[in-house]
RNA sequence: CGGGGUGUGGCGCAGUCCGGUUAGCGCACCUGCUUUGGGAGCAGGGGGUCGGGAGUUCGAAUCUCUCCACCCCGACCA
């Protein structure tokens, strides 16, 4: 156990908070429910970011940015997604502000704003507004579009990273002729999140459909991945949203088909956030802080030199520096550690931060000719001779990938019950906690009254369900659909 | 928005009940020496409108009033 940080069985909720702020990811903003991402937390998103980045320039996206300030009257074109985000809009109201010989700044009252502007909850609106002006013809689609942005969304009660006032994120906007290709849009995103879930960040999703009570104000349909956190509650980590014709006719977006037939287009929207970032932590997180995969990992590999006294460390620069070349030039992201703190100290603070690898090289390994090389990720330690340093490194690195997935996925499946009565479905979600896998008869009273009675509610009807002689847990009618309950982020 | 709590160097706290020296402790920070393979030691040093305002008093971190901020717990949310 750490003796910084809280411990993660006895206080999650404080350790969450403890890691991110000790480990140097985040502060908190001046502003209530603002959050500054620090330079190691920002190189964190930056590598999650760049992999996702590429994966939907590879099918064919393209970034673009579009303004933070939204006509207040364009939201409520579409009613459910007014209905959405109505409570909690920054609106901008004023432009100026003027000095006051009481009470210092105030808002300058002349300013006031004939039309208000809202700052953006999500975009669609004003980019649907300009898709009417983009698009004609079956010619200009698929329209495939994505942004990088922040956003603001007024939130009650904010956590760093899994939910704060502005957060950064990507958000796609696709349009396109038919109903079957947006919805062949919407599944290509969601396997791309599954992938980045998955195979970059080592955390097992859930992949499947929303309940309609949970899924996007304005969609049609809202699919998602969703991962099981260490206190074995889920955290939504991405969703992605088949938008039907929605936003085409609250924007008027139409083209001409080949047989000069005039349609409204048919759009889908999907985003990941910085809250992938809280789930990195929630999933692998352990006593002595991160445990970061090494593929989105800022520093690989934490090179640790233990020396006395300033001839050693010229000694031991000389002795490291062809080690640390060779894995510059393997792409392996190294940093170096030469601070005047004592080694044990810069031990226990690169676990915290979760580094994957610690390099320790002193005078006695460059008599061995070798170095020490510990993996954070089972603690495991040992002496690897100095030519064979890289290989052996690179391949601990995908080895420690795979054994953070790994252990993310038993834990996950150690922590889902399949119930088929609603006695056992209460036990689990008062006293064991995690996912439960049980019949639902689809309709919305069941699911709000779950909700009312337990605090869980359907995270996903996951693809591979099979509803077939299943009952409902609640009402013990047929099963519409095998669904996952629990109580989420 | 309801319930609870806290505001004192950068961080964490004591002191407040019962007013009275120069507001104290730990961590962090700076300087020097000795250390350095699992959170180093010693010595010296810097840093405070005691959340803001008003009041009571010879005297307020301490008592009264008032405002403000933040945190925790509940209803909404990526």
């Amino acid at each position: 156990m750490s003796k910084n940080i809280a411990s993660q069985s006895k206080d999650y909720a404080s350790w969450y908070t403890d890691v991110v702020i000790k480990a140097g990811l985040a502060d908190y903003g001046p502003v209530k429910g603002t959050m500054v991402i620090k330079p190691y937390g920002f190189a964190l998103w930056e590598l999650i970011k760049d992999s996702f980045d590429q994966m939907i320039k590879e099918t064919g996206h393209e970034n673009a940015y579009f303004p933070l300030f939204i006509p207040k009257s364009f939201l409520a074109k579409e009613a459910d997604h007014v209905e959405g985000f109505a409570k909690e809009c920054a609106v901008v109201t004023h432009t100026r502000l003027k000095s006051d010989s009481d009470k210092g700044i105030i808002v300058d009252p002349d300013s006031r704003l004939e039309e208000e502007v809202i700052v953006r909850p999500t975009s669609e609106t004003i980019i649907w507004s300009m898709y009417k002006k983009w698009i004609q013809s079956y010619r200009d689609l698929p329209l495939l579009i994505n942004q990088w942005a922040n956003v603001v969304r007024w939130e009650m009660r904010t956590r760093l990273f899994l939910r704060t006032t502005e957060f950064l994120w990507q958000e796609g906007h696709t349009a396109h002729e038919t109903y079957e290709q947006a919805e062949e849009e919407t599944l290509l995103i969601l396997e791309l999140y599954r992938k980045l879930a998955e195979d970059f960040l080592a955390m097992p999703v859930h992949t499947g459909l929303k309940s309609e009570s949970e899924k996007f104000a304005g969609a049609e349909f809202t699919y998602c991945i969703e991962a099981m956190m260490r206190d074995k509650r889920a955290l939504q980590a991405g969703t992605s949203h088949n938008l039907g014709q929605n936003f085409a006719k609250a924007f008027d977006v139409k083209f001409q088909t080949k047989d000069n037939v005039e349609e409204y287009v048919y759009a889908t929207s999907w985003g990941v956030s910085t809250r992938l970032v809280g789930g990195v932590i929630m999933t692998h997180g352990d006593e002595k802080g991160l445990r970061l995969p090494p593929k989105i990992a800022p520093f690989q590999v934490v090179v640790i030199p233990i020396f006395r006294n300033e001839n050693d460390k010229s000694t031991i620069q000389e002795y490291t520096r062809p080690i640390i070349d060779d894995l510059i030039t393997e792409n392996v992201r190294v940093h170096e550690d030469w601070r005047k703190e004592s080694p044990g100290f810069k031990f226990n603070e690169w676990e915290m931060r979760g580094a994957p690898i610690r390099l320790e090289i002193g005078l006695r390994d460059i008599e061995n000719n070798c170095a020490i090389v510990a993996r954070r990720d089972n603690n495991e330690k040992k002496s690897i001779a100095k030519n064979m340093l890289t290989g052996e490194i690179i391949s601990l690195l995908s080895d420690i990938q795979s054994n953070l997935f790994n252990q993310a996925l038993q834990f996950r499946d150690e922590n889902t019950f399949r119930v088929d009565n609603y006695d056992d479905f209460k036990i689990i979600t008062k006293e064991t906690g995690g996912f439960i896998r049980c019949g639902w008869d689809g309709t919305k009273e069941t699911e709000q009254a779950i909700k009312d009675e337990t605090k869980a509610t359907i995270r996903v009807i996951p693809f591979d369900e099979n509803p077939k002689k299943l009952v409902c847990v609640y009402t013990g009618k047929p099963a519409k659909h095998e669904v996952i309950f629990a109580k989420a982020y």
